[in-house]
DNA sequence: AAGCTCGCCAACCGCCCCGTC
DNA sequence: TGACGGGGCGGTTGGCGAGCT
C-alpha cells in the first residue's frame, strides 16, 4: 500500500494546472485516446504522474463534460440517489451525464448538505435529525445487515423494520413512507447489482413513485443534460468548445486529431478551447444561466461550419454524449475493439432493467 | 486599503480492487 | 500464489476569490 510508483518520482509537478499542460494533455489525448495513463505524462511531455493526468482529464478536460450550476432535477436526483447509495460519489455520476464524481461530491459538501441540514435533516441518514440521533445504533445494525444481505448476493431483501426506522422523505415527493422503504431498497438492491446504471429506469422510477414531484418528461429531462449551445451566445459557453468535438477517447481518432489539431498547434479550436478554459478556472460557474438551456441540435448541426468537423460528426457526438449509441458509433466500436467512451463514461442502454426488478419494484407500488 | 474569514472546488492522498506475470 | 503495477474511488486538503470588518 501507499503511494503510486509514479507519484513518489521527484520533479514532479504538483498543484494547479497551467494552460500548456491543459493544452499538451488535451492534445495528446485528441491524438491518441485514452490508454495508458502511466506513460501519457512522458508522451505528451508533462511532468505530471500518470494518476493527476487522469483526474484533470475526467475531471476537467473531458469534452463531454457539463459545467455550471446544477439544475433542480440534479440536485433532486443527487439527492435520492445519496439516499440509496451514500457517498458512493461515482455511482451517482454515473446517473448524472456530464457530471464528474468529484463535481458531485463537492456540491454536496457544500451545498446539499448544508440544506438539508438546515431542514432539520440528517444529509447521512436522510431523516430527521433528532430521529436519526436517536437511532444510530438501529441504522448501524439496518447498514450492517444490508452489506450482509448485499455481500451474499441476495435476490430477496426482508429487512424487519420498525415503523421508526423508514426512511424519512423530504419534503420533496411526499412518497408513502411504507412503499418508500421497500421500494429504496428494492432499488438500492438493483443498483448495487448493476454494473452500469441505467438512468431511464431511475427517471422511470422517481416518475412513477412521485409524478407530480418530479420531471415526468423523460426526454426533456435529458436534453437538459446535453452540453448545450447557443450560437448567438458562444462567447460565454464555457463548453462550447466542446460541445459537438468527435469522440475522443477512443484509440482511433488519429484521422480526426491530426485534422484538426496536429495542422496547426495554435489551432482555432486550441485557443477558443483554452481561452474557454480560462475562462473556466476563473469562474467555474460563469455558464449557470446557459448550462441549462434547451438542446438545440438544429442549431448545433446547422451551424457547423463554425466548426471544423462535419454535420454528421457532431451530430455523431450528439449522440455519444447523449449515451445514445447511433449504428455507426457502434460499428466503429465493435471494428475497434475498443469501449467508445472513457472508463467512467457510460454507454447507457435505453433498455429498462431486467423485467423481473422492474416488475418486483412496480408491484409494490 | 488592508487584513481577516469563509466557502468553493481543483487536486492530492491513501486505500482498494483487479489484471498480469 | 504472491508480488507488482495501474486504475478507480472516497476523503481530505489547500489555494484562491469574494465578502466582511
Amino acid at each position: 500500500m501507499g503511494r503510486h510508483p509514479c507519484c513518489v518520482k521527484p520533479k514532479l509537478r504538483k498543484g494547479l494546472w497551467s494552460p500548456e499542460e491543459d493544452e499538451k494533455l488535451f492534445n495528446h489525448i485528441a491524438r491518441f485516446g485514452v490508454g495508458c495513463w502511466s506513460s501519457v505524462p512522458k508522451l505528451a511531455g508533462l511532468q505530471r504522474c500518470g494518476k493527476s493526468c487522469r483526474l484533470r482529464w475526467i475531471n476537467y478536460l473531458r469534452p463531454d463534460l457539463k459545467r455550471g450550476m446544477f439544475s433542480q432535477e440534479e440536485e433532486d436526483l443527487i439527492l435520492s440517489l445519496h439516499q440509496l447509495l451514500g457517498n458512493r460519489w461515482a455511482q451517482i455520476a454515473a446517473q448524472l451525464p456530464g457530471r464528474t464524481d468529484n463535481e458531485i461530491k463537492n456540491f454536496w459538501n457544500s451545498c446539499l448538505k448544508k440544506k438539508l441540514m438546515k431542514q432539520g435533516i440528517d444529509p447521512s441518514t436522510h431523516k430527521p435529525l433528532s430521529e436519526s440521533e436517536n437511532k444510530i445504533t438501529n441504522e448501524k445494525n439496518y447498514r450492517d445487515e444490508a452489506s450482509m444481505m448485499q455481500s451474499s448476493q441476495a435476490h430477496h431483501i426482508e429487512f424487519a423494520t420498525t415503523e421508526t426506522e423508514k426512511p424519512f422523505t423530504v419534503d420533496r415527493g411526499c412518497r408513502d413512507s411504507s412503499d418508500n422503504d421497500t421500494l429504496a431498497k428494492s432499488l438500492a438492491e438493483s443498483l448495487h447489482s448493476k454494473p452500469n446504471y441505467d438512468p431511464v429506469f431511475l427517471l422511470e422510477f422517481q416518475e412513477r413513485i412521485n409524478p407530480e414531484g418530479y420531471n415526468s418528461n423523460l426526454m426533456g429531462h435529458f436534453q437538459q443534460y446535453q452540453p448545450s449551445y447557443d450560437h448567438d451566445q458562444f462567447e460565454a459557453k464555457p463548453n462550447f468548445g466542446f460541445s459537438s468535438m468527435p469522440e475522443l477517447t477512443n484509440y482511433d481518432i488519429q484521422g480526426i486529431a491530426e485534422a484538426e489539431f496536429s495542422a496547426n498547434s495554435a489551432s482555432t479550436l486550441t485557443s477558443l478551447l483554452f481561452s474557454e478554459v480560462k475562462e473556466c478556472s476563473s469562474n467555474s460557474s460563469i455558464g449557470t444561466s446557459t448550462a441549462n438551456a434547451g438542446f438545440e441540435m438544429d442549431k448545433m448541426v446547422g451551424n457547423h461550419t463554425t466548426f471544423p468537423w462535419d454535420a454528421a460528426n457532431s451530430l455523431e457526438s450528439l449522440f455519444q454524449f447523449s449515451g445514445i449509441k447511433t449504428e455507426e458509433s457502434m460499428e466503429a466500436s465493435q471494428w475497434q475493439g475498443q469501449p467508445q467512451c472513457s472508463d467512467d463514461y457510460i454507454s447507457y442502454q435505453l433498455t429498462s432493467l431486467s423485467e423481473d426488478i422492474n416488475a418486483e419494484i412496480f408491484h409494490q407500488i
